[in-house]
DNA sequence: GCGTGTACCTTTTTT
DNA sequence: AGGTACACGC
């Protein structure tokens, strides 16, 4: 039995032994949220509830197995059953179950980025829209805009409006074609992401026997990281539960950070509202962190909303102070990283240890100086695995197999074949799809390569056999069209190609191990262990460290050049700094060059200390400043105790809120002041930064960034 | 129609 | 640095 009074604290206890009904539980950041949700699973289970009527949903895989490892362990036995994933993976499954009737026989296959991508840049390029227009967005960020207006709920025009109203006269384009490439999924049996959370809420509500077997088999659902789920999430939340269903959701309001992608706060803030007769519980008190990184957590919220504001306590008196590092550019940043990483890998062990960004590109120098020391990391965010070409090659096969009509992987693997272009591919798909045996041999016969796959893939589809012995296969006869298409780096290559055969071993069902890939990628944690994190904010969300270093903390990188003009794009970037800093159990330390390298201006510019760093009272950090000779020295403090380098100048101490002006001094540059001033034409902006010899950098809200000489400029406050 | 060379532009965050 | 659009030659 399990003493779940004296293993919690009397708010975790609470949530952990409410009966049921709907339970929203506000959980601060380290306030032991996955505890919770482990006891609860084990009260529940004690309560005689079975594992396997128990769903839960969590944001990330990874998030899934820790909580489901972590109670098999309290509970000493495995948890047979218990149904754990993403909102998209388990949309997946119950949708190759219960298949919607669009597709007929047809098993679908999930599409990654690229393959929406290049979905979109076909049917453009069908529809013939904005031909040789220059600016007409690029297929990325058309996505980007069908995915917001589709998981925001409102129309592409508005969502357009909202977001980059330079695209309004492409905003009936765009229209056009997200119609086309909703056409496009459907005739080639093809889900997005988006898709998947859609089409489970639409068979939940035309199949009310769906939706009842579903609310039967999972008498219990929790919900994690409920702050972020957007209005069809909680739609399909509400349907999962029903009138009479126990529902335990839960979040943090002060750390949402997916609003990009349609999450809505107000799922949570008014989850009272939408389920009546819920018992709120919060838990309050922090037990990661020392003191001083919640204290300069707290600071960053004190300046938002209230709505968002909150306090962390914690009993843990002491503690390392908060560490402010400028460095002279970013360059130089990374340099002082390696070092310091050096340093700390002397009291820490490397997987306590890690690097955030904003951005996954901010990490390139970082990674650069990391591999010439020989230091071991590991990175998080941005492009995956999976993603590589010759991965993607691979799984194409697998796709075919699973899915004749996906045209996506129909089209790489043709690409492999020297002679085949988009025109011949697009013939080649129609006429093998058409069934005319003569038809199909005739096109075919300039491609004997081309041939060769199809009818391999037949035969595979006619044969079922484990997915690990159909991916052996598979890469096998892949192996020299990849030695022929990589000539430089197959070698490499092939090392990623036997990783993903071996993955596939866990498997039965082929489609779903495919799925599972573009879902989300799976732990490749050869040697986790002895390497440093390093990773971007969202892709930090519930972890912790010992040490935690975040980086590039200026104007335009974070803050995100791209949240520079909406207070709410601005206040998702507050609690995302927010959530990086809670990430610290013991040292926290901030790196703010002073200088960073652009590519545009092919040099290297001053740049603006993150309002972040700005608006945090000076008395919550230490300041060391980066020295000539690369190395570091700290302000105000005893140099006896510091390497022994000369100290720079003193200046003045910055004052909360205040604007810094030593960014541009570091450069020698005029010492001019930033700050908000007027303009004729655009009105009131913010000064970014000073382009010497006599202009500013301006962001004008509803205009964007400009840069302006300063005759034409009025201060104002 | 295909493949290559070249000039140009743009870089968020994730499932 | 990497993708994209276009021009050119095969």
């Amino acid at each position: 039995m399990i003493d779940y009074k004296n293993a919690l604290n009397p708010a975790q206890y609470a949530a952990v032994t409410a009966p049921g009904g709907h339970l929203l539980v506000v959980a601060g950041a380290g306030s032991g949220k996955t505890r919770t949700i482990v006891y609860r699973i084990a009260w529940l289970t004690e309560q005689g509830v079975s594992p396997s009527s128990m769903l839960l949903l969590t944001f990330t895989r990874k998030a899934a197995a820790e909580m489901l490892q972590r109670a098999s362990q309290l509970l000493g036995q495995g948890l047979a059953g218990l149904q754990g994933g993403t909102f998209h993976g388990f949309a997946y499954g119950v949708l190759r179950q219960f298949r919607p009737s669009w597709l007929g026989e047809r098993h679908p296959t999930v599409m990654d980025n690229a393959d929406m991508a290049a979905a979109i840049k076909q049917c453009r390029e069908i529809l013939g829209l904005g031909k040789g227009d220059r600016s007409f967005p690029r297929s990325q960020h058309v996505l980007g805009i069908l995915s917001k207006a589709r998981n925001k709920e409102i129309s592409i025009e508005a969502t357009v409006r909202r977001e980059s109203s330079h695209l309004l006269p492409h905003a009936a384009a765009l229209t056009e074609l997200n119609a086309a490439y909703t056409a496009y999924r459907r005739d080639h049996g093809l889900l997005d992401y988006d898709d998947l959370i859609f089409e489970l809420e639409h068979l939940l509500c035309e199949h009310e026997a769906v939706a009842r077997h579903l609310r039967q088999r999972y008498e219990h659902l929790l919900v994690d990281e409920y702050q972020d789920t957007n209005l069809v999430q909680a739609r399909l939340v509400r349907l999962l539960t029903g009138e009479s269903g126990n529902l335990m959701a839960v979040g943090d309001d002060a750390q949402s950070i997916y609003a990009f992608r349609g999450a809505h706060v107000y799922n949570m803030l008014d989850f009272p509202d939408i389920f009546p007769g819920t018992r709120v519980i919060a838990l309050e008190e922090n037990y990661r962190s020392t003191k001083p990184v919640l204290d300069l957590a707290n600071a960053l919220l004190e300046r938002a909303p209230a709505a968002f504001r909150k306090t962390l306590r914690t009993r843990r008196e002491g503690g390392e102070a908060v560490r402010l590092v400028v460095s002279r550019s970013d360059q130089s940043q990374a340099e002082l990283l390696v070092q310091r990483i050096r340093e700390l890998l002397r009291d820490h062990l490397p997987h306590d240890i890690a690097v955030l960004f904003r951005a996954a590109f901010h990490s390139y120098p970082l990674e650069a100086a990391l591999a010439r020391a020989d230091v071991p990391f590991r990175k998080y965010g941005g492009l995956r695995y999976v993603e590589a070409a010759h991965i993607k090659d691979l799984l194409s096969y697998a796709r075919l197999i699973v899915n004749p009509f996906d045209l996506p992987a129909f089209q790489r693997i043709a690409a492999l074949h020297p002679g085949l272009g988009p025109k011949t591919t697009q013939k080649l798909y129609a006429v093998a799809l058409s069934g005319d045996r003569d038809a199909t041999f005739r096109a075919f016969a300039k491609y004997p390569g081309m041939l060769e796959d199809m009818g391999l893939l037949d035969n595979l589809r006619e044969q079922p056999q484990p997915p690990s012995t159909l991916l052996e296969r598979l890469a096998e006869h892949y192996r020299p069209r990849m030695e022929a298409a990589y000539p430089d780096d197959w070698p490499r290559r092939q090392q990623g190609v036997e990783e993903i055969v071996r993955m596939a071993a866990g498997y039965v069902d082929l489609d779903l191990f495919v799925a599972d890939l573009s879902l989300e990628s799976p732990e490749e944690d050869e040697d986790a262990e002895g390497c440093i994190t390093l990773s971007t904010v969202h892709s930090a969300k519930g972890l912790e460290w010992d040490a935690v270093l975040i980086i590039d903390l200026v104007e335009e990188r974070f803050p995100s050049r791209h949240a520079q003009s909406r207070a709410e794009d601005f206040e998702e970037e507050r609690r995302l700094m927010y959530v990086a800093c809670t990430r610290a159990r013991r040292r926290l330390e901030l790196y703010a060059p002073a200088a960073i390298y652009s590519r545009s201006d092919q040099a290297i510019m001053p740049a603006v200390r993150s309002p972040f760093v700005r608006e945090v009272p000076a008395g919550l950090y230490e300041e060391w400043h980066e020295l000539h000779g690369g190395q570091c020295v700290a302000r105000g403090h005893d140099p006896a105790t510091l390497p022994p380098v000369r100290l720079l100048p003193p200046e003045p101490a910055v004052q909360a809120g205040a604007v810094s002006s030593s960014a541009p001094e570091a450069h020698g540059g005029d010492p001019q002041s930033l700050g908000y001033c007027t303009h004729k034409k655009f009105g009131r902006g913010k000064k970014i930064r000073f382009v010497p010899p006599d202009k500013f950098q301006v962001n004008f809200p509803g205009f964007g960034v400009k840069t302006i000489l300063a005759d034409f400029l009025t201060s104002a406050e």
